[in-house]
DNA sequence: TCCAATGTTCCAATATAATCGAACATTGGA
DNA sequence: TCCAATGTTCGATTATATTGGAACATTGGA
């Protein structure tokens, strides 16, 4: 496998967006990615989970068209599709990202 | 039961708003009762299902804090709670409601 | 050529969620 | 008081997701 496959944005469904970010660990994947603003190895994005486990997040989020993975050498490097997606559904992943911005650790709670 | 309880703006989580709307039927709901723009019962949000299926929606979608359900006599009077939401999450519920607009029947597919 | 590093795939186990019929609760009206 | 209407709750079934160990694939370097 040279490179990996990822949905044409066309293809890529509301649902499946909201589906891949309902999850704890793939959150905590995208926001840690939207932070970096960089592309990041699974590795550099270690949550303390088995390698298969976070395998298996990181196909349901490239399958959702919110992750892009290029291979480079044995690392697996991470990107998230934001432009793209900020096209096709404006606003939508900008205020949740917000959100898990302003929620993180306020001033005062 | 007189009425029922809605948990407090405060208590609402990002990630349970994400979860209940990752689900084509509870989207549906949530999709007619923007449009509507007025409290529907749940009969009027007929979606083919039986009542017990759609109840579990329902109860979901108001654990999540998106749908306050107000007791009318035999009836429930369904609404989403979107300015409150707006208030908290910017942009989340509103970005959702307007993708969902765009995508359905435009014009030239 | 051999090997370590990085992830993926496979598989089975467990956990969570959706579905829906039947029984139940509440209300308002006949 | 009885009954129909509207939803909820219960319980069982089925479907879908998560988890993680082990084996596998690919790459680059020693």
């Amino acid at each position: 496998m040279r490179q990996i496959k990822h949905p044409a944005i066309e293809q890529v469904e509301l649902i499946e967006i909201l589906y891949a970010l309902a999850d704890p660990t793939r959150m905590e994947i995208v926001v840690r990615l939207a932070k970096a603003g960089r592309k990041l190895t699974c590795g550099e994005l270690d949550l303390n989970r088995p390698k298969s486990s976070m395998s298996h997040h990181f196909k349901i989020l490239r399958s959702a068209g919110l992750v892009e993975t290029v291979v480079d050498g044995t690392e697996h490097m991470n990107s998230l599709r934001l432009a793209e997606i900020e096209q096709k559904y404006p606003g939508v992943l900008e205020s949740v990202l917000k959100a898990t911005q302003d929620s993180a650790a306020p001033d005062s709670l």
